[in-house]
DNA sequence: GAGAATTACTTCATATCTAAAATATTGACA
DNA sequence: TGTCAATATTTTAGATATGAAGTAATTCTC
């Protein structure tokens, strides 16, 4: 291959990066926004809210601030303020970490937990429904890919 | 298949399509994070700016506001603020609109084009990187698929 | 073991973002 | 042609977001 033929499929390559981050973006936003009406209206929550919660249910023993910031990729400052509005509502609580005192340990309440499953099982209803149409083999195919892009970006953004 | 083994198969199935959004949103989140980082350290400003340009680089006849929002997937409310503070900067300019007296149409100033030429051979350079292990075949594959899905839910959510 | 660097968290200023209400203009239609 | 729903935009209140600066506790290091 010539360097111009070179030059075009770099050039080509590099289009097709661009237009995978717009894809991947548009997809995103799209799947959020409509989570996040659905939250509004049946639940009277927000997103972040939820996904606050979530982590936390997946972690029993608690979890620190600086965990929830570095799970739910935001900074810490802002899971503060969440968590803050959660507390307020009694669905979480900040307890003393035994061993830290810098610290605390966040945990849903049993309010929290009840709570949350109830979210949980219509939340991936509305996933699922969201995906109907797309077919199983092509659905696994894209997570298996998304797998292999995060693992890619983990490495390669920490 | 009797029942139990169908319900079994369904109820992996949720669990699919669940991963795969969360997946495909830890990946967007982290693209996003980087991109937002870059655009701060490199050209002081936002990725919502970054974008909103975008748009108008793509349509040198202008845009109204509504078909900003509708692009941007975000809320007119939103955009208003975005304009308000690129406008402000001399980056872009509201021009009103000859058949509706409702609308403006909005515009990269000469300035605007400039500065967003710059920017988005730099954007495109960090977009590669980010992607710079993924081999070109695989880059298609999820290309494809996301075009698919994309289209999906447009269609869905519309 | 005292001082320095680090870590965990909050606070602050500012910029996005949404949903809903308000304003102005357009267009359809009886 | 007057009315009235629909459309284009802004404004408002409130919730996320960031980055940077501040406080408190821990850990490293000599």
């Amino acid at each position: 291959m010539n360097a111009v033929g070179k030059d075009t499929r770099l050039t080509a390559d590099h289009h097709d990066s661009l237009r995978l981050w717009l894809r991947l973006l548009t997809c995103s936003n799209l799947i959020e926004n409509q989570v996040r009406k659905a939250l509004a209206k049946q639940f009277k929550t927000t997103l972040p809210r939820f996904d606050l919660m979530a982590q936390l249910e997946r972690a029993p023993q608690g979890l620190q601030m600086g965990e929830l910031s570095r799970r739910m990729l935001v900074t810490g400052g802002n899971v503060t303020g969440i968590v803050d509005q959660l507390e307020r509502a009694g669905l979480i609580a900040r307890t003393a970490d035994p061993d830290d005192r810098r610290a605390y340990r966040v945990k849903l309440t049993k309010e929290g937990r009840r709570a949350f499953a109830k979210m949980a099982v219509e939340h991936e209803s509305w996933i699922v429904k969201l995906f109907d149409g797309i077919s199983v083999r092509e659905q696994r195919a894209l997570n298996e890919s998304l797998l292999q892009l995060r693992t890619h970006l983990t490495r390669k953004t920490s």
